[in-house]
DNA sequence: ACACCCTATCAACACGGTGTCGAGAATGTT
DNA sequence: AACATTCTCGACACCGTGTTGATAGGGTGT
């Protein structure tokens, strides 16, 4: 798995055949397959560890919400901006299979749902205390704002272009986010 | 090529082999490489041909912000919804085959480009009238949204979830981009 | 010291998909 | 009729995957 992780630095998924995994690890090809099912099985345990060891991040990061919502709402972009910017070789890769491994995709869809759901919480406090006005579904917009985070750092992990600048990554992030949620509706 | 967006409705890119593509064609898999070079070909195509056929509605959409910006920006959501809601299977593709082909990621990143730098025009030309007020780089901001609007559509597409629910999208997607610009800069 | 099992390793194989080649039909041109 | 162009095919080489059966080593109990 730390040949897994050194090797997604350089080349895509597709690029890694099962043969490089083991050759890296020291080990036959068919003696990889002794320890993983599939070159897939290695990198949804490389995402399984990053989700564990990240999932409380996000947790706490929104929940502090009470005093400041801005400073929350940046909170929350900023774990999510930490906890992918620091697994980047991983994401690319998960994002790679999803496009055809059905688990991959289950798996990851599971992890933006978990953000969703911390999301549409904070917005319906928000709503619940007044400072923030009905207008969409929570739900909704919440995943819209996930799914914002989640392609432009996407975006700007695999040096796509366009790409917002990463020093403005943050910034722009929460300036979406605080406007979306605190604005008024727009009338349909 | 009908062929090719037939059998893209039904399973994904990595499941039609190059000989599938040819038996619906009615070829055998070696006449078929007399006409493509390879199965991404097909695709790359197939995207070209969406794109010439749509890039005209964009520059249209966008352009007659004059009257109502609001109005405005949900003409240019709904061109982008319209334009690649009529070519699921084909959005779908491009979006698989970026993974692995290099030239589908230019071709696709092309194509994102010109909705930022349309949407870039926009919001400068709204600041400028001083309607909106001057805080992100206007290039940062356009970067966003465009790709707000092209994740959250893509899980739309492919019947992701968590996605935004089709019926909310356009409201959803008119909601943050009218308060991204137009309101208030958020103090860093 | 022996038998035993469990872990670990490997070479060899079968399979499926890709892309290439040269040989030839079919069709049109002079 | 001779020729060229367009098109089609079967056969091949290649590569990556995943499986299998044979085998080596290192504990453990007797």
């Amino acid at each position: 798995m730390r040949t897994a992780e050194v090797l997604l630095e350089r080349r895509s998924l597709a690029e890694i055949s099962v043969d490089d995994l083991a050759q890296g690890a020291g080990l036959s090809r068919s003696a990889f397959y002794f320890y993983f099912p599939s070159k897939a099985a290695v990198v949804l345990t490389l995402v399984d560890r990053m989700v564990e060891q990240a999932s409380g991040a996000r947790d706490t990061a929104l929940q502090q919400l009470d005093s400041d919502p801005a400073a929350a709402c940046r909170g929350g972009i900023e774990s999510f901006y930490a906890t992918f910017g620091a697994h980047r070789p991983v994401v690319r890769a998960v994002s790679e299979l999803s496009a055809t491994n059905d688990e991959a995709r289950a798996l990851w869809s599971q992890v933006m749902q978990g953000w969703v759901e911390q999301v549409t919480e904070l917005i319906e406090a928000e709503r619940a205390r007044g400072t923030a006005p009905s207008a969409l579904a929570a739900s909704d917009l919440a995943t819209a704002l996930v799914q914002l985070n989640e392609r432009v750092l996407q975006a700007i992990f695999v040096d796509e272009s366009p790409a917002v600048s990463e020093s403005a990554a943050i910034d722009t992030l929460t300036h979406v986010w605080v406007n979306a949620i605190y604005g008024a509706p727009v009338e349909g």
